[in-house]
DNA sequence: CATAAAAACTAAAACGTTTTAGCTAAATAA
DNA sequence: TTATTTAGCTAAAACGTTTTAGTTTTTATG
């Protein structure tokens, strides 16, 4: 017992035009088309009347755009993305599009399963958090002439829009922020991961221990944790062979959850000592014990960025303008997690 | 330069045989129609080898079904809510839809928007975090035959599907367990908002404080807190003016984020003496120092019972079946912040 | 050998738009 | 008066499917 829609049809019916003259008038084609004012009013006024709203679905059918756009990331059920997701959501909203988040895991197979599914949708574009080996998959996008944008990392030899931060400016400042509060020897926990983003974070880490001539003591996770204990247990072991280290930067917030959750059950006095950078930021870490210092990304930022370029594309279909990678500054929001030793109470 | 999709006509042009043919054995209904094994077999090859995929738009357009759901709720950005749509999305992935996610803000009028916005768009259903004013736009909803399922809170008056938690249970369980602990005089920090799930914590908290016979201490936060400025301030003057209280119930996540806070800045021995419990889990709970013990809600059995009710009303759209209120239980995650006195270290 | 029944397939309408190409009537120019 | 332009409007095709209501061909039946 569905009710029937309005369409455009029953309108035309209704006023006695013809379709054409509704579409036009509906699309602010009157003055162009030369439809009356007369027969223009009618129809408008006729139309918010009945508050008709036209069938998107029709529309898109016919001309190839669907409003909808994609937002791929690793997780979406992580505050770094889902605070994205937020940002981004209001920002398509406001140009009349709507956004699709999914989640890929950082996995290649379902990132690619994800890209073709929501391709055969005729989504209008794609704003990809990329796993690391899907850079094919992301060529033949632009080769199909589909907007791509790329967050949070990149790869080497695709030439394709991205927005990012500088992680390796953003690693150094706040190993060198250690440094600067008497730490002597930081070390650097990570994933050992082939993208852009951790290698920046690394590259940023040793350049500076190479710069203040201490010892790099890194730790790099296996790509593919197989849980949250196995994680636990790797880093205990880290901790436990390396007594001397002073201070740590955790090169993801993930990363960060697990190291203080090893550091109270395991070394609790050692968390009161020890100085400790995040990257990303989380509401909760001000309220930790010790407060967590972290490394900010300009998520407001970055999303606008973002959603400029990637309309850019979307106007222009045709000319390949020259792609940009825009490197974003992060802040370093300074907690009681970095205090030197002598500050702390 | 669009490389033009390959269409059902084009098949049948190339195969020699009906679009009719070609659709009908895409559907899988060669048999029921007889379409000849052979004939059958020619078409999968061909679809398989030049692999084809349906135009999911020109799909729905006929259909009336988009294969599109929408999940609102307060903001995607928390993660109660970006946790269930972790789990949402894969479930309705592997039934073949899309999940939309969008957040209201808990606003009505953005809610009506968004609904509004959705409905033209002919989405298959919605699953809704409802604000506070918004019952008559459900009610006409399910008028129109639309799949809606409410989650986390309803409306007293609306014959409609409904998951959520024992909100009532769940608290008098956390104020008993600060009982139990020895703590003589818990109160209750929440929002001043008539919404269900609301107003079953703060009953639960009325029911224990009659039952052992202690003082309520209530405090309720304006429901359109300016910021989070303004809510801290709210809760400084509490804990200010209430020097007696011993412990704490914190309604939701984002109070209790707020609430220490203030206690860490402002009352830094107290949060060593309070008895704190929050509702709804979130990993850095456990980080804290003391760790916050909170009321968890049984995320994954909320999403499935949710997507069961959906699509059973997707299914059987004409018969309004009867509905069904599901209050699930909760567990209490017990940490430090919740142990007796004499315990603590 | 006609006829009925079953098997195998298909033409065309429909979903609700947009847009191209053109038509008609009025106004203007010659 | 006739030809041309312009204003005002519209028929019909197209987007890519699904589905109804057939038609045609083959096989079985009397």
């Amino acid at each position: 017992m569905k009710k029937k829609r309005i369409s455009i049809k029953d309108i035309a019916k209704h006023l006695n035009v013809s379709v054409t003259t509704v579409s036009f008038v509906l699309n602010g084609k009157a003055k162009e088309k030369r439809i009356s004012e007369e027969v223009t009013k009618r129809i408008l006024d006729y139309v918010k009347k009945i508050n008709y709203k036209p069938n998107q679905l029709a529309q898109s059918l016919r001309t190839g755009e669907s409003k909808i756009l994609v937002f791929m990331v690793e997780d979406i059920s992580n505050y770094f993305f889902s605070k994205l997701a937020r940002i981004f959501e209001d920002l398509a909203y406001d140009k009349g599009y709507k956004v699709l988040f999914c989640s890929n895991e950082n996995d290649d197979k379902k990132s690619i399963e994800l890209i073709d599914l929501f391709n055969e949708r005729q989504v209008d574009g794609f704003i990809i958090i990329p796993s690391a080996g899907i850079e094919n998959k992301i060529k033949s996008l632009q080769e199909q002439n589909i907007p791509v944008v790329l967050l949070d990392r990149y790869f080497e030899d695709l030439e394709i829009d991205y927005v990012g931060i500088d992680n390796q400016k953003a690693s150094e400042q706040g190993i060198q922020h250690l440094i600067d509060n008497k730490f002597k020897s930081p070390s650097f926990v990570s994933i050992d991961v082939q993208q852009t983003q951790m290698l920046g974070r690394l590259e940023g880490y040793r350049n500076i221990a190479s710069n203040e001539n201490f010892e790099a003591k890194e730790l790099l996770l296996p790509y593919d944790l197989k849980s949250n204990e196995q994680g636990r247990a790797i880093l205990k072991e880290f901790f436990d062979q390396n007594q001397d280290i002073d201070s740590i930067l955790f090169a993801t917030n993930y990363l960060t959850q697990l190291g203080l959750e090893v550091l109270k059950n395991h070394f609790p006095e050692k968390l009161h000592n020890l100085g400790i950078i995040t990257f990303d930021d989380n509401a909760l870490f001000s309220i930790c014990t010790p407060s967590i210092t972290a490394i900010c990304q300009p998520l407001d930022q970055m999303a606008e960025k973002t959603m400029e370029l990637l309309f850019e594309l979307i106007k222009n279909k045709k000319s390949t303008s020259k792609y940009s990678h825009q490197k974003l500054d992060t802040t370093l929001e300074i907690r009681e997690s970095t205090l030197s030793l002598s500050e702390r109470s």
